[in-house]
DNA sequence: TCTGGGGTCCTAGGACCC
DNA sequence: TCTGGGGTCCTAGGACCC
């Protein structure tokens, strides 16, 4: 919430137009204004659109075995998907914002938050600055992107909507320089299910209630929507009135859960064919763990038959194993997997998808964490200016510098009113060789 | 006769996002 | 014939404790 005296906050969302069908644009120029589609894993379903496409009512996740007659009557074209491209042009993207403000939080691979109140006085107003941001985009990567401003990060969603959807925004809306009665106008046109954070349930619950529009959501009591639907469509009532609830996250954190799984081009029933399926998603999942540098404590195995085949028998099942102690080593976390796999394996079902989840992740221990843990002199003052002075002795005294965890009043509490002269960053520390 | 009550932790499942 | 692959947060309810 806005405290009194602070500064104002605004905040653009910059997002790409079609982000995969527009990647592939990029490398193939001529592939411009084609009605075309980039399909899921498998080629099963859209999971991306081009415009001529939306036009023609094409929803998202349709399977492309459901849009095959449409695709040959307005000669649509389906790409396979190539997320490694992608992930690269998403980081171009993302290298053009970063120009622009340091403040900034990549919410998905083609969406990123600008903090931008900060910088707004290099630009004329606001929308001229989301202008520039388009143009450079556009002139750095070949992807077209569209702007949304706004108080809060709801408010820039919304804005980002209206640029998309009405060609006058030219690409670029600002909601927080609008007149109060044009924001109605178009907070009372667009649909309750619009809002960033309402999903079919919900929008279908507020229409019960007639809240139809995001006008309506705005005007309901906060307070009022807590009691029936809980803190986060109370937060986003706030958000909608401009009282920003949801901040900036500049860095990303570590993941809590981390999932490798794939749907079967075709059934899959033997053993020997999910041991080699989950064994490659435990692989894929020890190689991201090890990315963030955690380790994980339990994995979750799962095999599960087709649930659009309703006359098929249907097997659902996982398991959990928990190991002894946290891993992030291939070896011990696709053992795990097999084992767990040969608990829920069974035979006679004809299997669609299989995949690990690894659960209860921890930050890896540094050699440094270790080195403490084993002499238990954490959070023992004396014990630990020892080990401090040890390490200075060994790496020289320039190396630790400073108490940068907890106040100055706090460390001084628990070393005895000396000075901050150490680290507790062990990142930072050196490892001996 | 009459069987507490409040707290924490964990898990499953729902809803939502892209 | 053919239907994605990730994630997050919140809540309710059960287990358990004193």
């Amino acid at each position: 919430m806005n405290q009194a005296g602070q500064t104002n906050q605004l905040f653009a969302l910059v997002d790409v137009n079609n982000f995969y069908v527009s990647c592939e644009r990029v490398f193939a120029p001529k592939l411009e204004d084609v009605p075309m589609v980039v399909l899921s894993n498998n080629d099963g379903c859209a999971v991306a659109r081009s415009a001529e496409v939306k036009a023609l009512g094409v929803k998202m996740g349709t399977p492309w075995f459901q849009m095959k007659d449409l695709a040959k009557k307005h000669g649509i074209q389906a790409y396979s998907s190539n997320y490694t491209l992608y992930g690269d042009m998403s980081s171009r993207v993302v290298e053009v914002l970063r120009k622009f403000t340091p403040n900034l939080e990549v919410y998905s691979i083609d969406e990123s938050f600008l903090q931008i109140e900060t910088v707004l006085r290099q630009y004329v107003d606001p929308t001229s600055l989301g202008q520039i941001i388009k143009q450079e985009v556009k002139d750095t990567t070949g992807l077209p992107v569209c702007v949304g401003i706004g108080a809060s990060k709801t408010l820039a969603k919304l804005a980002n909507h209206l640029a998309k959807k009405y060609k006058p925004f030219a690409g670029v809306c600002d909601i927080s320089s609008m007149a109060k009665e044009e924001l109605y106008q178009w907070m009372t046109e667009t649909p309750v299910g619009e809002v960033w954070g309402i999903g079919g349930k919900t929008a279908k619950k507020l229409k019960d209630l007639k809240i139809h529009s995001v006008f309506d959501l705005m005007q309901v009591s906060p307070q009022a929507m807590r009691q029936q639907f809980g803190v986060v469509i109370e937060r986003i009532c706030y958000e909608l009135r401009g009282v920003s609830c949801l901040q900036l996250e500049e860095v990303a954190p570590a993941k809590q859960q981390i999932i490798s799984s794939r749907s079967f081009g075709k059934p899959v029933t033997s053993m020997e064919e999910l041991a080699e399926s989950v064994a490659t998603h435990a692989a894929r999942g020890a190689e991201k763990l090890r990315s963030q540098k955690s380790v994980t404590g339990a994995l979750t195995v799962f095999v599960q038959t087709n649930p659009h085949k309703q006359f098929e028998p249907q097997h659902h099942q996982s398991i959990t194993v928990a190991l002894s102690d946290p891993s992030d080593n291939t070896l011990t976390l696709t053992t795990a997997a097999l084992k767990g796999l040969q608990q829920i394996y069974k035979t006679g079902f004809k299997y669609k998808k299989a995949g690990v989840i690894f659960n209860l992740l921890a930050d890896k221990p540094t050699m440094q964490q270790s080195l403490f843990d084993d002499m238990e002199v954490k959070g023992k003052s004396a014990g630990l200016m020892k080990a401090l002075d040890s390490i200075n002795s060994r790496f020289g005294n320039a190396v630790i510098r400073t108490a940068a965890a907890g106040t100055k009043q706090d460390w001084q509490m628990r070393s005895g009113n000396r000075s901050p002269n150490y680290t507790t960053q062990w990142d930072e520390l050196p490892i001996a060789r």
